[in-house]
DNA sequence: CGTCTCGTTGACTGTGATCAAGCGGGGTGG
DNA sequence: CCACCCCGCTTGATCACAGTCAACGAGACG
């Protein structure tokens, strides 16, 4: 699955950048780099490029009618975000704080599928594998309560990050809020109870150590 | 869009069906039917199969860690279901009244893509349709409240079923509040208020009757 | 005619949202 | 260097929406 995501080029590489759909198949990219919550594309605007975070993060992001937001999701370090089959983007991508990114034409994507299957396979698999998440994220916002959401959140980002212990959150606080559909008000209480009850340790509010990863999962589990 | 998806070949086969990923090519599969609440396939099964809805309906099922059913979505006539990159099956398929179902070996639609690429762009743009459906999902679950969820749920049904007024439901009311994470009790209640504001006509509680389409999007708008 | 499932209605409860205030750390300017 | 401010976060009090518990009604089926 891994070798299916993009990959770098080379660090040598500054404005040039590669992806590869499958081993072996490197198209043409380029880098950009975006401060503190900056737009990377908006929802409406022409699909014209595929993106990979390179170093820092991204949120893409929806509004409601009535204005609220609703984050579909992070995306950090070796992630693709901005798939799309339609001409034109059907959310919003902002770097959190900070992030670089590599760019990739559609067009050169659709034309290595036109003539690889492998390339089209990965296509699908890239596209299966947002599918997933996003159903998780339904399931997470269906059936599992404040402290559930939080606890399998932390778990989640663990994992991604394959840290053990150590968790250095990009996000804020309404970030998360907005990710797991809650208030900052009811995440920052559940932060705080899970150190009260020493699941976790908060040195600060962006750093979280995980004590008790068996007590997380048990919470996870709504 | 609409013809990518499976076509029958003719009411003439009873047992033998074909499904089209893309404008003239067919690939041969066999018609099943289901009783009510049957399972068509299990999470955890060998994902040997895809699946379209010929007639009646279908939903797709997961269970979360401590029980409670979560259903990620109806399908449909016409509609594809039982999509998987991996080898299993992540979550479960039923009938709800009774479905005929046609069935296509993933094998032959691999082939398929294998040899034309237009086939690998029917099979993605199917997942992509699928990742859209999943986070609408999310945002309905997410953002909007109890009778809102209901009544974007009857509007994309009779969008769905192209009826302009008249909605025959064929999912139970337990079916309705786990596919927008309610008790069946909020989701009647709804149902009733919307009734008593002039907003739909319940001739019976599986029959839904559109008074007030703008009404209906109003509420929506959460 | 009785039973059984599905749906509706009502009374009460609880979880998370809302409103409001206070805290703390990082950055700027005097 | 320190004072101040501003923003992100926390904490507390109250409220409201949907969940829970319970009873009843209405069809469907034997």
């Amino acid at each position: 699955m891994r070798d299916l995501n993009f990959e770098t080029a080379g660090a040598a590489l500054s404005v040039s950048d590669c992806i590869s759909l499958a081993p072996g198949m490197a198209l043409q990219g380029v880098r950009m780099r975006y401060g503190r919550n900056a737009e990377i594309f908006g929802a409406g605007e022409k699909a014209e490029y595929v993106y990979r975070v390179v170093s820092g993060a991204v949120r893409t992001i929806r509004f409601s009618a009535d204005g609220r937001r609703q984050i579909l999701g992070f995306h950090l370090p070796g992630d693709i975000f901005g798939l799309e089959t339609g001409a034109r983007h059907s959310f919003s991508a902002e770097s959190i704080a900070g992030a670089e990114v590599a760019l990739v034409r559609r067009s050169l994507i659709e034309a290595a599928v036109a003539e690889d299957p492998r390339a089209a396979l990965a296509l699908t698999q890239l596209f299966a594998r947002e599918l997933h998440a996003a159903q998780e994220h339904a399931l997470v916002l269906g059936l599992k309560g404040a402290s559930e959401r939080v606890a399998a959140f932390i778990l989640h980002l663990t994992d991604r990050f394959e840290a053990n212990a150590d968790l250095d959150l990009p996000m804020s606080r309404a970030d998360i809020a907005d990710y797991l559909a809650l208030t900052i008000e009811t995440v920052s209480r559940a932060f705080t109870q899970m150190e009260r009850d020493r699941i976790i340790a908060l040195p600060c509010a962006r750093h979280v150590i995980v004590r008790d990863r068996e007590a997380l999962e048990l919470m996870e589990a709504a």
